[in-house]
DNA sequence: TTATTAATGTGTTATTATGACGCAATGTAC
DNA sequence: GTACATTGCGTCATAATAACACATTAATAA
């Protein structure tokens, strides 16, 4: 257990980066940090994109610090960028995370050792940490994660299976699975989840994935017809067993449209 | 407008505890700061809670700083309170803000040099802040703001007459509204801000100020009082013009379910 | 080859929610 | 009393929702 301490902030980015960042760490907002959330979908698994600790059971979210003269947006996306190699996706910040008891305080000299690192400048790394939480939905095959080293493991975990997270990631993960529940019912979701051509039961799996829940085939198709962001294609899927169910595709100016507008207003 | 750069954070807080903060920053969270939207309602309007910058024409959001061994949503109450008075409402964060550009880089030695602190001190508010929105729904006639000394005004402003706003917080305030907003469609809303006693006009110009929309009166009450959350008095409104309105109060119980479960939950 | 099976596609029905109104009742001002 | 603004209660057509029936399709097992 002392050995999960010992890593503390570790996680948060690569070896080489960290020590170049605790060094130069007066080009960094002190303090405050950020963690990714990225959602995918495939195997009709809501997928989460996940970091090993090197050789450890411990595993994290994409994170990292921010710059002094970034735009903590900007940020986002670059951190998110620099630990996997995603790039041009739309990241929401959902919530920021500043409990006291999130930061544990016993930061090993060990580690400073490690890397060499004089424990005045590693003293940046010790202190209270607030994060500040993204969420993005991407499109699993066309995000293959890189890893910044190759001691670093990145992955794709469905999110039923989560093993255990350094600190309060699990909740951040959770936090924002809510979110993205709360959103399923203001806006349209799948642009990004699911490949260009897609069934119907598809993307109800994907929904009911999403909310872990149940629908009804019949009810879910009128439903998501009528909100009038799927164009129905002249090709059923292939290869499949039973009957083969026809092909859609979103049209994404309709589905824009309804992403600025809303789903239902309400009042 | 050089002026109004030349405070700065100044109007984070009052005078004697910024000297005191600065002085003692490293009891601070440096470069992150709380802001607090306080919304009221009284005369069918919706008031927002604001202080007025010392001999300016700057009005700010109360707002402030966070202690290193205070968990940020205790900091967020402990803020409001020292700002304002106020205290024992449950504030809820929103947003995080943080462009680079919402700081200005001017803070002046001038202030400095009045509050009597030596510049390398001074250098803590000078980086660049990030800063954490919080909002509330208070009872107007409950909660009468405390000048924390004789220098500052605090005082309800109507939402639709708000002056300018030193840095971003025009658009913090906005986005706490857009967020109630969009929690008036999930929950219910008007505990905090009506009166023990009320009458559903006003309960819905209550929603009509937030929304800012006129709603249909007849369908307002069907669908309120459908909810479930409301219990009818055997009691009329006195001293009206025109016919007297019945009175109503919320049936906490049921209003806290509703609160907990969530209106209407879509899929 | 045919029957079976497990999916998909389409439709029906009862119930409920919503939006747009009509009209009588009430209390104040004149 | 009369005019008037506002409240209380109700109606009706339409839309949305939940629950369910049945035909269709394609792989597979007999």
């Amino acid at each position: 257990m002392q050995d999960n301490l010992t890593l503390r902030k570790w996680y948060l980015i690569e070896k080489r980066m960290l020590k170049d960042i605790i060094e130069n760490n007066e080009n960094y907002q002190p303090g405050l940090s950020i963690d990714c959330v990225i959602f995918g979908f495939h195997d009709n698994q809501l997928k989460v994109l996940l970091i090993k600790i090197p050789n450890r059971e411990m595993w994290s979210l994409p994170g990292g610090f921010i710059p002094v003269d970034q735009d903590i947006d900007v940020a986002a996306v670059t951190v998110l960028n620099e630990r996997t190699g995603v790039e041009g996706i739309f990241l929401r910040q959902f919530a920021t995370f500043g409990k006291v008891k999130r930061n544990d305080q016993h930061f090993d000299k060990k580690i400073l050792e490690y890397l060499k690192i004089e424990e005045e400048k590693g003293k940046w790394l010790m202190r209270r940490f607030v994060t500040i939480g993204y969420y993005a939905l991407v499109d699993f095959l066309k995000t293959i994660p890189k890893p910044a080293n190759k001691d670093e493991v990145i992955e794709w975990i469905d999110h039923k299976e989560v093993p255990e997270l350094i600190l309060d990631h699990k909740e951040i993960l959770d936090k924002a699975l809510d979110t993205l529940r709360m959103e399923l019912n203001l806006m349209p979701v799948g642009y990004n989840l699911l490949p260009e051509k897609f069934t119907i039961p598809e993307l109800q799996k994907l929904y009911e994935t999403i909310l872990d829940k149940k629908l009804d085939r019949r009810n879910f198709l009128r439903k998501i017809t009528n909100i009038g962001i799927l164009t129905k294609l002249d090709e059923k899927k292939s290869n499949v067993a039973h009957k083969a169910p026809n092909l859609y595709t979103f049209d994404k100016e309709k589905y824009d449209e309804v992403l600025k507008n809303g789903l239902n207003q309400g009042w």
